[in-house]
DNA sequence: ACCTGAACACCGTTCAAGT
DNA sequence: ACCTGAACACCGTTCAAGT
């Protein structure tokens, strides 16, 4: 399912993985339908029922047969990762770097960087966590062709490298903080049924400012936070340019 | 080692633990114990090698023992949680909600979290990603008692219901980002020793911009940023709070 | 009251063996 | 060339048994 339509994209980044055996494409494994079956399985059962075992009967196989495509679990977890991260390269939204200027550019990446998070949320802790390749892989962006276009745009737009660095690491940071806070509140609740006549609701009468709050804070506002986080991020990126190429702001 | 010096800590916040016999203090095991050699033992050889026996074997004792205290290793893992996190109240620079007014309380408590985060950072993707008990509970600020001060902290402070909860979640995605890429970018290259012959350093040449900006983005700029962003940050909420309230901006 | 031994079901991974 | 069966060391967890 990921990876669609890129017929080298995972050949440009340095794979986390060793090639494995060419696809042959009709019956039989294949490194691509491993990592998607992991995908799919994580994204319907969750990270933690994922076993060697289980993905492999998933495939109509045993374990064992995962090996020949995967050097392990810890690699698998990798590849997981990457063909996520790939699937940006699919997203029609996001290509031809600077059409509107860097600013519009950012957006397409964040926007197209959210859907993913949405669309794999068992995922997305994942890309989070995992350890990167390098000091300055940054999760969620972490392949280095998109790491690439995000400096290639800032400095093309009159970044100096310094303010491309600046405005990569804060891009970076914000995305985490936002995505990851943005899934984890949208899986609460879901999970193992437990007594059902035990609302397991903690009691807030301790907490005067939170009980009137709360009713306030469970409203779904992502979305706009988004927006509106983002908006201010590439204002505060702005300040970066130098003086010449910044529009005077209007007030 | 943690949780010292608040006697009831964890009993206001409604603990993820049921109590577990009453600490005998001496010899003999303890769910404080427990917790607290967790908490080290990831400390020291990471999450992953943390197990039932070996952390049994850690306290001297078979891993069957530790069912008294703690009914599995989610719970497990949870305690972890919430001992690291209430590691805060120890904190005597956090003490104090307004002495300096909301900003400065914010600035205290934000570099309270970076302190927990530095010390403990193999345990903060734990903080970081393990599902909350409430949609409105956000990492890193998964204590009730420190969500009701931020909270109050903000509406005494003149915001409004919905700007301090705004606050709230703004403040909430900016230390969860940050710092989750403050530890990524501290822990790479310790693990392992794989060959010492192939460096694994990926070959930048399809990349020259990433290339030339490389050493660039392998310098350590996470204390400066942290200060600027939490700075930016400050600012930006301030524009929450009704004109009246709101110092004129310089310039 | 607290800990242990033995047992169960399930892991990840290796490897000789099958086809 | 690709997959499997059997085996190994190691999990989390239960429970009757020890002291």
């Amino acid at each position: 399912m990921p990876d669609r339509d890129t017929p080298q994209a995972r050949r440009g980044a340095a794979s986390v993985l060793p090639a494995g055996p060419p696809g042959s494409d009709r019956a039989g494994l294949d490194q691509r339908r491993v990592l998607g079956s992991a995908v799919e399985f994580i994204d319907e059962h969750g990270l933690r029922e994922l076993t060697m075992r289980r993905l492999g009967a998933h495939l109509g196989v045993e374990a064992m047969a995962l090996y020949r495509y995967v050097p392990g679990r810890e690699a698998l977890l990798d590849g997981v990762v990457e063909v996520v991260v790939d699937e940006l390269y699919g997203d029609p939204d996001v290509h031809l770097e600077a059409t509107g200027g860097w600013q519009d550019y950012l957006q397409r990446l964040a926007h197209g960087l959210r859907r993913i998070a949405l669309a794999h949320p068992e995922v997305f802790p994942l890309v989070a966590t995992r350890p990167p390749a390098a000091p300055w892989v940054r999760p969620p962006l972490r392949s280095l062709r998109w790491i690439e276009s995000f400096l290639r745009a800032m400095t093309s737009s009159g970044f100096s490298d310094d303010a491309a660095a600046a405005a990569y690491r804060a891009f970076s940071s914000f995305l985490l903080g936002y995505l990851l806070l943005e899934i984890s509140g949208k899986g609460v609740e879901t999970g193992p049924v437990d007594e059902p006549d035990v609302p397991a609701t903690t009691d807030l009468a301790p907490y005067p400012t939170l009980r009137r709050l709360e009713p306030l804070l469970s409203q779904d506002r992502a979305a706009e936070d988004f927006e509106l986080s983002l908006e201010a991020l590439l204002e505060r990126m702005e300040l970066l340019l130098p003086p010449r190429r910044r529009p005077r702001r209007k007030s």
